[in-house]
RNA sequence: GGUCCCUUCGUCUAGUGGUUAGGACAUCAGGUUCUCAUCCUGAAAACACGGGUUCGACUCCCGUAGGGAUCACCA
């Protein structure tokens, strides 16, 4: 066997690509750049009726955004598709013919339903090698062929799994080449495999019951065949099933653009069903390509939970350089935001960075720095110590808040802060009354950054005029 | 139903015969002169069950239960 590390991501280009399959292309990828080898793209569109439009651009641009790269098959792309023309397939399967090792199926699909059906009622297991035809007919375009199993006793040795016992009782006739001339998966996959020089098969855990029969028909291809590495599904969040787009699974796009890290997806991703064994719980990219093993992925299946996600990506963001970050949110401001310049919009990221969990939140969070908000009577009706004030309480307090800031030269926060430890003094007031009331009656929200920071940024200006508004209010 | 795989806090997990069963997310409480968040401290929270083996089982074996995958001319 070659000990050159080739690995490859095989989806069908059959709709968007989840969490699911894009941790699978992730484990390939590690597999391939930690043992210094290649990662590769190929796309399984064998079964033209299932082809959707674009998911093909989708998939590549899913693993561009992880830094996924395939080192061969991104710009010429490998199409199974196209590989049929030029014969590979057929190739293998004449000599298959030639050794004895498959034949044409004579029967209709309708047919082989049937004897499906008699095997249910019958209940006994359905082989079709018990349905073998005595003179199959000579093999021609229109008649899928089918592989001539030879049944027997396995262990399979998995990566993941470890070792797999299987009896002769779970390998049987397949198809190798559809009617339609196409190869099945099960066929072409393994003709692609050798063809590529892959060396780790790594895939879902969908494929882990066909395994004996793979190893059967790797045999009579007279073919070593490679590392199998059986990667658990990952469950959706009641962990009933596997993770489904019917289920409610996010195409990983989707993540892109709510404003997810692509350093949070990759060490979510792997730490779902993998760890290195010590109390890490955050890895990056390089620490994964140095730590990763598939002996260290879990056996069964994890459930997705995406406030794990949530706390990944905050932290991300939180460990982020302020001019990096504000690069990456560009598209994520309020459209009011667009008058405003990089330092202003800088110095408003700074203050909602620590809060900030994924992008999408950024107007929610800092809508007040670009638009005059209005006023919202239930801030301080449901506030729980500002409700006890009588209006005319709360005006006072603020009159004389709105003189003391506006004797303040220097508008920064310290200064800002000393000034209002002073009103604190002056007006005998808790900090919970009269920061919350001044809070409030200048940025509206239920929520916002420190208060002598969210002055500062607003301007004296700004500050006086929604403090006024709210005075004003109260009047009314 | 057959076959294969799996089973530690709500969730992701550490653990390979002797541990006060550890960490993280989430939850709750306290602290950081206002809120939210961050940060810090703390709390609650788990070995599915039943048999063995053993001086001793979360760890090994068997069974039961539960969960998952698969049984296509789909991948």
């Amino acid at each position: 066997m070659s000990s050159k590390v080739r690995t490859r991501f095989a989806p069908s280009p059959t709709g968007f690509l989840h969490v699911g399959g894009m941790r699978t292309a992730l484990f390939a990828w590690l597999v391939a750049k930690q043992g210094g080898g290649q990662f590769i793209l190929r796309i399984e569109d064998t079964d033209q009726k299932r082809k959707v439009e674009g998911a093909e651009e989708h998939i590549v641009e899913c693993l561009a955004w992880l830094g996924l790269i395939p080192d061969e098959g991104n710009k010429e792309r490998i199409r199974q598709s196209e590989r049929v023309k030029n014969g590979i397939y057929q190739n293998w399967a004449e000599k298959l013919i030639e050794s004895g090792r498959a034949y044409a199926d004579p029967y209709s699909p309708e047919q082989v339903q049937e004897f499906r059906a008699q095997a249910q009622a019958d209940k006994k297991p359905f082989l079709y090698r018990n349905h073998r035809p005595d003179n199959p007919p000579q093999w021609e375009p229109g008649l899928p062929l089918r592989f001539k199993s030879e049944p027997k006793e396995y262990v399979t040795h998995d990566a993941v799994m470890g070792d797999i016992k299987t009896g002769p009782e779970v390998v049987d006739d397949f198809i190798l080449i559809k009617a339609d001339g196409f190869p099945t998966y099960n066929f072409a996959h393994i003709v692609d495999d050798t063809d590529m020089e892959i060396s780790h098969v790594i895939r879902g855990q969908e494929f882990i019951a066909s395994l004996p029969n793979y190893r059967n028909l790797y045999e009579a291809l007279g073919i070593e065949p490679p590392i199998f590495a059986t990667v658990p599904h990952i469950m959706n969040e009641q962990g009933n099933k596997k993770l489904s787009k019917r289920d409610g699974a996010k195409d990983i796009l989707d993540y892109r653009s709510e404003g997810y890290l692509p350093e949070t997806m990759t060490s979510f991703l792997a730490t779902l069903g993998w760890n290195d064994g010590t109390e890490q719980e955050i890895f990056t990219v390089d620490e994964l390509v140095k730590k990763f093993s598939l002996d260290r992925v879990q056996k069964s299946g994890a459930r997705f939970d995406e406030r794990r996600l949530l706390w990944t990506n905050g932290h991300f963001i939180r460990e982020m350089e302020l001019s990096e970050l504000y690069k990456k949110v560009a598209g994520f401001w309020p459209k009011t935001a667009d008058k405003y310049d990089d330092d202003y919009k800088k110095k408003v990221l700074s203050l909602v960075q620590e809060r900030l969990k994924y992008f999408a939140e950024l107007p929610e969070l800092s809508s007040f720095f670009f638009e005059e908000p209005p006023v919202d009577k239930n801030l301080i009706e449901n506030h729980k110590k500002l409700k006890q004030y009588d209006k005319s309480q709360l005006k006072e307090m603020l009159e004389t808040t709105k003189t003391k800031l506006e004797g303040i030269r220097n508008f920064k926060a310290d200064a800002i802060q000393k000034a209002l430890n002073e009103l604190l003094e002056q007006t005998g007031e808790k900090p919970i009354v009269l920061f919350s009331l001044i809070r409030i009656a200048v940025t509206q929200a239920p929520a916002s950054p420190g208060l002598a920071e969210t002055l500062e940024v607003l301007s004296k200006d700004v500050c006086m005029h929604r403090i006024h508004r709210q005075i004003a209010d109260f009047q009314v």
